[in-house]
Order: structure tokens, then C-alpha cells, then sequence
DNA sequence: TATGAATGAGCCTTCATTCAT
DNA sequence: CATGAATGAAGGCTCATTCAT
């Protein structure tokens, strides 16, 4: 890969090509796995030829990490922006959960490859960025938990575990979510927060 | 591969010999991926040779599959079996968690092959038996929680979303169970019970 | 193989080398046999390197198939033109067979390979069509034959057996017509039409 | 393989078994080549397992010969049988081809595999005994003809070519020939001899 | 800048044969 | 006698990547 072009016209050019790329990654790698796809399949989806592609790209590991990068971090922008903001601890949490969820549903390539693909990265030194972003937002879903449990808003036994029921819920989502389904995102992160809240037991007075 | 030896002495070492290698595959696939394991690490750690590998399996394939037969079908007869019983709605949801988190628990490696090559699988044939298993598996608990409905234990809403939350619950657990970790499987089955059930939300009288 | 080039002068080069390939497989499966040719002495006899040789073929089987189509094609091509002059049957005959032994010996390994690898082939869709032409200009000699029964110029019996007797001289020849014996194609064409019209009974007046 | 045993009875059996492993090998190397024969096939096709094979059988090259063997000496010794008796040489030439098409058509494998591994023999040194014995063959027949050229019953302009016709329309004779055709060997025999000796040219007198 | 030919290590699998039991 | 597990070289083929043009 040389060095991208500086003159700005160029380089427009240059990033809206290397963003298809990218884009066109995300889709062969969530269909057929990273390492049952090929660069060939690759040139095919983009229109490029076999040299053309390392033009906007170093190797096909960079790519891996192209989508990654696409989908984590904006994830963590808008999660901080949420709790950065005043309010209850269930109103974070279902902010929160509503964004995660619409990101999920935008990206739901990069986060089936991000799901399945974490033993082909794991020996990358650039995995360590990738998950250092996913820690932080888990961290910030934490945080809204203790607060909950802090301000005698949410009756917690174990925050951990219920943390991971959270993430198991959500991180499941692109399985079974439909672009177009039943259910929006916001739906189904409202559906999510119902539960997690209240549980399916019924009780007199519901 | 030859057919097995039919001689019951000789049929009892091939298919010790045969599971050893499957547990084999189900460890190096959990760890590396399917397609990033080679034959030849396969054949490291089985401590068998090129050819003798073929003795017992058909292909690398064969392997991901016979992987998989190991998992899906004694849950799903656990789970018949649980089922079959007389109880409550929340007994048997209860129940079911329990007995699907200990087989999870002791099968990691599994689940991981599992979730993760789905995309390698879907186009065997073998897969559509993989997938039956799991789709009955996966009507039974949704039995459950409509008994639960019909006898107006449970208030739910949108059952398939609620059949969703838990699946992907436990269905993340492979990603951070580890085998002698601060919860027992049947903890966390208790505990994502209990959530499911009563929710997280700080109640007068609890 | 990717897909040929299509600018000319790099089609040219290609169109070119794969030839080359063709040529060479046809002289190693000739010499040894199609199963007994491997990948490696392919490459040997066209100095290209392992991967190299996949660009300008699909498989080893591909590789038969081109020689095959270099075979049959372009005789029946000729064989059609000769039987639409003009002619008695006598010298449709006498053309036909000097056209098709000429061929022949211009293509002694590719008759050598089209006789030997009859059974590798036959499951391969794309026999079919190498049969069609064969078949095709074995009615054109039948058309021959029977066109002489019928102007009174051929005293045949079983024209079905007569056919196949001059298919079982020509197609025999590759086994020992060398390609610079005492023999010329032409002569041995003219030699076996002398046999076939007249025998070798000794007559008066001969 | 262990010598074969010594006693007459238990020699009888081996003898049998061995007679059989030579017929299947011929019927699967004619029917699918030599070296895409796998010795799996060959105990599949003797109900014999992987090491009681090699009880009767050296090698699977072992094995090519023995069906060789099986071709060219009965028929070598039936040849001699024939011109040592006291005939004219068109008598001899039409009980020698008649002799040779029906051991032909009695062994249609053991043809088809003669004529196509050629290849795979010439480098083993038993081929010499094989090729021996149809150059025996072979220099019969050229003997009749140079028989009748001496004493006036056949006009051959060239006799090696005429040799060549001849052994062309037999050799041929197994892609075409079927157990229960239209002809029988002997009508095949007789009509290439009516073919070789008269021609097809209509005559005054015919 | 863009091309596509070329590389060569590595992949999964097959196979004739041997030998301990 | 007979078995079938084991061998390991060799097979055909794929693929990410490089580089002369």
C-alpha cells in the first residue's frame, strides 16, 4: 500500500474507494468467515483489479481490522455522550441500549465478524485497541448498573453476571436480527430493558 | 476412512481412539478457528500420524461435524427429557437453564465451534441435522414460557423476544465461562433465572 | 485460472504461453500417461512454477480436455469441407483418409491420449462434446461408404463392419507410424485405401 | 505375499482365489485405468480385506501382469497350432484371425488393459516377456502373408503395411465389440478377411 | 497509477504397502 | 493364516502477496 495521495481531491477519491473497499469486507467476511474469503472474492465485489486492491489496502489482516475499527469506536463516542448527559440510571440504561442496538443493526456485518473472528486476531498487536474500546464501553454499562444499585434504584445481586446477561442479549442480536424484521432496534432494545427491569413474572397490579 | 472394525474389541479401541480425536479437533478449533487449524496441527495433537488421522475421519469436515453431533443431541435429549416431567412453568424453565448451562460448561470448546463456523457449515448437508436439533431445543423452551403464559404465571409481552434474551445470554456464556471460575454453572443459570424472571428493578417488599 | 486478459497484446502472450502449456501435456500425458503425469512434470517441461502454471489452466483434468479439443475439431473441420466438393465416393475416400492421417500424424501424442484416456474422461461432462466430433466425422466416412453402396461403385456387405475396420488401421497408427519413417502419412493413407478397395487377392489382369 | 502353500488341496484354494483377484483386476483396470484403480476398489471387488490381498498378490504392478499373462501365451500357443498345419495361406489367415478375434472377445478387459498401459509397463522388465510374445504373434502373421506373396495367392505391394492394416482392424476390435452384439467374433473374423483379401470395389463378376 | 503474471509455501487428501497382533 | 491400523511420501490445488511493465 503507498502512502495515500496528500492533494485533497485526490485523496477523496482515494478514501471513498478505500471506504468500499472496507464496506465490501465486511460483507464477504460476515458471510463466509475471513479465512474462506478470498482476495479474488474480494477483487470481485469491489470492481478492482488483484494489484488495484493493495492500493487501499496493506493485507488482508488490515482489512479485519479496517471493519473493527469502523465498528467500535463510534459505538464509544455516542455511549459517552449518553452518560455524560443527567439523568436516572434506567434512563442511561436504556439510552444506552437503544444506541448500542441501532449500531448493532448498522453494522451487523462488522459485528458478526467481530464476534467470530476474535481467535484470528487475538496475536495482532492492533486487537489490543479494538478491545481496550470494548472494554471501555462495557465499563460504561457497568457504571450505569453501580449507579442504579448506588441510588437504591436497581436491586442487584451479582452486577457482573447481570452485566453479561445484558451483552449475552444484545452481542446475540445480529443471529437473528433482520434489516427490515418485525422489530426495529429500538423495539427490541426497549424489549430488552422491559425484561432486564422487570423480569416476565407476573405480579398483581402489572 | 475404512469402515470400523466390527470385532467389538477392536470397535471399542477404534472408537476410543476416534473420540480422542474429535476432542482433539473440538480444542484446536475452539482455539484457532476451523480454518486457521491444519491437519498437521491436528495431527500434533493427537499424537497420530498423516495418514492414521484418516483412519478415523473422513475430512477436516467430517471433524466440524462430528464436533458438533457431540453437542446438540444429548441436550436436546436432557432437555426432552426435563420437559416430560410434571412441574411448573418456572420449574421447568428453571430446570432447563440449569441442565443447558452444565452442558455448555462442559462443553465450551463446542459451543464456540458452534457459534462461530456456522458460516463454514451452511452449506453441508449434515448442517440441517445440526439445526434441527438446536430448533427443537430451542421450542422447547418457548413451550415452557407459553405454559407459563397460558397459566398466567409469566406476563409477557413478546415471547420471541423473550426467547431471544435467553438464548443469547447463555448463548455468550462460552465467552467468559471459564471452567473453574467464581460461579458454578448452575449459578449462573440460577442467576440468569432470576433476572429473567423478577428483573433488576428495586421493588417495596423485596 | 483467472480470467484471460483481454487487452490484444497481452491476450496475444497469453493465448501464447497457454498453448505452450497445452503442448507440453500433450507430449507427458502421450509419454506417460495422464495419471502418471504430475503437476511437477508439467512444470518441469514448461519451466513455469507451480502456482504459474494455474494461470493458464483450471486443473489437470482442463489440461486433457484442451488437448483433446486441439484433436478433433479442427479434422472434422476439414472433413466437412472435403465431402461438400464434388466427387466420386472413391475419391471422398482417398481425400478423407489422407486429410485424417496427415492429422493424425501431425498429432500422434494427442491420438495417443484420446485413445488411452477413454475411461478418465468418459464422466466428465465435457466428453460429450470431443465424442460429438467424433462421432460426427465417423458418419461423414459412413456417408462415404454408403454413397458408393448406392452409385454401384462399392460391392459392401456390412457397411457398419467396413467402417470400422478403416477406423481400427488409422486409429491403430499411432501405435508405430513415426514421424519421419519410410513411410509418409500419405503414402500410408493411399496403402490402406489400395487395401480396403481392392484386397490383396491376387487377380488376373492385376 | 508367502510362497503359496505345497499341499495339493490347500494349493487349489489359492490357486482359485488368486485366478479371481486377476479377473476383478482386469475388469476394474479396463473399466477404470490402471493407476485410477485403487487397491480399496480391488479388495471391495474380491470381498478380500487390505492384507489377505497381499496374500495373493505381490504388487498391484504384480497384478497388471498377471492379466497380461493371461492374454498373449494362450493365444501364442493357439497361433502356432494353427499355421503348423498344412492349409493354403488364405486357410491360414482366415483360422488365425478367427482363433485371435474370439480370444479377443473373450478377453475384452484383458485387451483394453494391454493396449492402454503401455505406458505404465514399458519400464518394468516383464514387459519384454509380454512384448515377446505378441512380436511372436505378430511374426506369424507376417509370415502367412509372405506365404502367399511367395506362392502367387496374394498381390501385397507392401507387406508391413498390410500387416499393420490388419493388426489395426482387430486391435480396434475391444472399443467397439460387445459380448452379445450383432456379430459374433467369428463373423467379425471373417468379415475383416473378406475385407483384406477382396476389397470393396464393385467387380464384373461379383 | 494500475495491471496481471508470477511466486512458492502451504493446504487437504490419497494411496500402496508393511507389520504387530 | 488373516486382520486392519499405521505409515509417510506424493498428489493436485489455493492463495496472499510482489513487482516488472
Amino acid at each position: 500500500m503507498p502512502a495515500p495521495p496528500t492533494r485533497p481531491k485526490l485523496r477523496a477519491r482515494y478514501d471513498a474507494r478505500r471506504a468500499g473497499v472496507v464496506e465490501a469486507a465486511a460483507r464477504a467476511f460476515a458471510a463466509n468467515g475471513y479465512h474462506a474469503t478470498s482476495i479474488e472474492q474480494l477483487i470481485a465485489a469491489t470492481g478492482l483489479t488483484r494489484g488495484g486492491l493493495y492500493h487501499y489496502v496493506d493485507s488482508k489482516q488490515d482489512l479485519l481490522f479496517a471493519v473493527l475499527d469502523e465498528l467500535m469506536e463510534p459505538l464509544l463516542e455516542q455511549a459517552r455522550a449518553i452518560v455524560a448527559e443527567q439523568a436516572t440510571p434506567e434512563r442511561h440504561l436504556r439510552a444506552l441500549t437503544r444506541a448500542w442496538l441501532v449500531h448493532v443493526a448498522d453494522h451487523l456485518d462488522h459485528m458478526v465478524v467481530f464476534t467470530r473472528e476474535r481467535a484470528t486476531l487475538e496475536r495482532d498487536p492492533r486487537w489490543a485497541q479494538v478491545r481496550r474500546a470494548r472494554d471501555a464501553f462495557e465499563r460504561l454499562l457497568a457504571g450505569v448498573l453501580e449507579a442504579g444499585r448506588a441510588d437504591g434504584s436497581f436491586a442487584i445481586e451479582d452486577p457482573q453476571l447481570v452485566l453479561l446477561a445484558l451483552l449475552g442479549m444484545v452481542n446475540h442480536t445480529p443471529q437473528w436480527l433482520k434489516p427490515r424484521g418485525r422489530l426495529s432496534p429500538e423495539q427490541v432494545a426497549d424489549g430488552f430493558c422491559d425484561v432486564l427491569l422487570d423480569g416476565i413474572r407476573a405480579r398483581r397490579g402489572r
